[in-house]
Parts: structure tokens; sequence; C-alpha cells
DNA sequence: AATTTGCGAAACTGAATAGTTGCATATATA
DNA sequence: TATATATGCAACTATTCAGTTTCGCAAATT
């Protein structure tokens, strides 16, 4: 099953499983809390975030423990960076025709 | 049909097809000829693309030229600004713990 | 030892979707 | 005016996928 970091993010439950569990682990009980949804279906969400290897998983006892892996979010910053460049340069663009436009004024 | 920017980067078809208008404008045509699949699939998912407004349409005679509307990448990066908050965090954490371990040294 | 709790996995259902085929429309060209 | 070209759109099919239900396993609790 082909599935990637871009896909993991596409579904906004995801998203915000994400959300939750950056800044601190998560049992599956604890995170279905936050939705309306079943925990099987959070199961569900965090075994395909986990396929994309963006979560770590933790066991202690009879918990799993869920985290975010920061890092992978940064593949999504990789693949960003491209379109910032065109972006960015288009701004100093139109920075450019701004001061022309100024100086014309003097 | 609840359809947002996150759902139209997920497709990689999507992604190449935005890859290639990033920088200049092309017709369906021209961009299906980059890719093994029908014309008309091209045009679903560049409808798809107008429809999360990531493209521009202008239309010269009877040909249709799409453009990226780059300002609606941004958004992306916009909610990735949270996490690309962690982890620099964490960066200069390992950063202190580095220094801390070079000053031990001396 | 029996029961409860936390969890993953399989089977099923309904909805969404990618791709194809066929058709309609508008513009260009002969 | 007749034909070719560029495109969008609707109908259809096969696949994917989110969510539910059910089950089984292992750890905790009684």
């Amino acid at each position: 099953m082909r599935r990637d970091i871009f896909q993991a993010i596409a579904d906004p439950k995801r998203r915000a499983i994400i959300a939750l569990i950056a800044l601190q682990s998560m049992t599956p009980n604890a995170i279905a809390e936050n939705f309306k949804t079943s925990r099987q279906s959070i199961s569900k969400h965090l075994r395909i975030l986990t396929e994309c290897e963006l979560v770590n998983q933790e066991q202690q006892g009879r918990e799993i423990y869920y985290s975010l892996k920061i890092e992978k979010m940064k593949e999504i910053d990789e693949w960003l960076e491209q379109y910032r460049k065109i972006w960015e340069t288009r701004f100093d663009q139109l920075d450019e025709v701004l001061l022309t436009i100024k100086n014309k004024k003097k």
C-alpha cells in the first residue's frame, strides 16, 4: 500500500491527532476522548501514521503511548522549499517594483 | 464536497502537475504529455486544483493555460509553522547539550 | 482464578475517488 | 461551410478508505 506523509496529513482527523500528540505522548483512548469517533477509528489512523513513520510508540504496561516524530514533518518543509523560493522571489520582484515607483516619485 | 489544499497535494500526480505549472503556464494537453495518463484524467485533477484555488486559468483562444497560485501554497507553510517551532526548539536544546559536553571537555 | 481494561486486527459497509469512454461546445483552419 | 483541435463534463467502473462491529490477546485488578 503506497502511503506517504502527504496522504497522512490529507485527513483532517489525522492532522488533529498530529496536533494533539505533538507536545505530549498520548494513549489511543485519551486521543479518542477528543473526538466524537470510536477508539477503533483512532487506532486505524494511528496505524496509518505509524506506517508513514510519523509517530513513535512506547508501550507502558498495557498502555501504548503515541507521540509525534517531529523530524518527519521536515519532509513537508523540504518539499515546500522549492515553492518558498518562488514566492520569495516574486515578493522581492514586487519589492523592486515598489521601490522603482517610489524613486520615480522623488 | 469538502476539499482543501491538503487533499489537493495528497495525490502524487497532482504534486507533479503543481511542479510543472509552478514556473510556467501550461495547457491540459501539454501537461498530459508529461504523463502516461489521458488528457481527461489531467482535466479532472486540474478541476480539483481549481476547486482548491490552487491554480489560475487563462483562456487564450481555444486553449486554456493553467498556472500555480503560489500564494495558496503559503497556507501549508503557515500550518507547518507550529511544528517548525517545535523542531527548532528541540534543535536548540540539542545544541545546548552539545555545548555542555564541549565545555566539560575543557 | 475470574473479571476488567487497553489495545490491535479482521470483516463488513457506505462513501469517495482515480481513470476511462463518450459526448458537447467553442475556436481555429482548410 | 466543413473539418480538425482544445477543452470541459457526465456516466460508468474498479479501487480505496473511513468508520463500525466483533473478536482475541495481554496486562491489570478483584
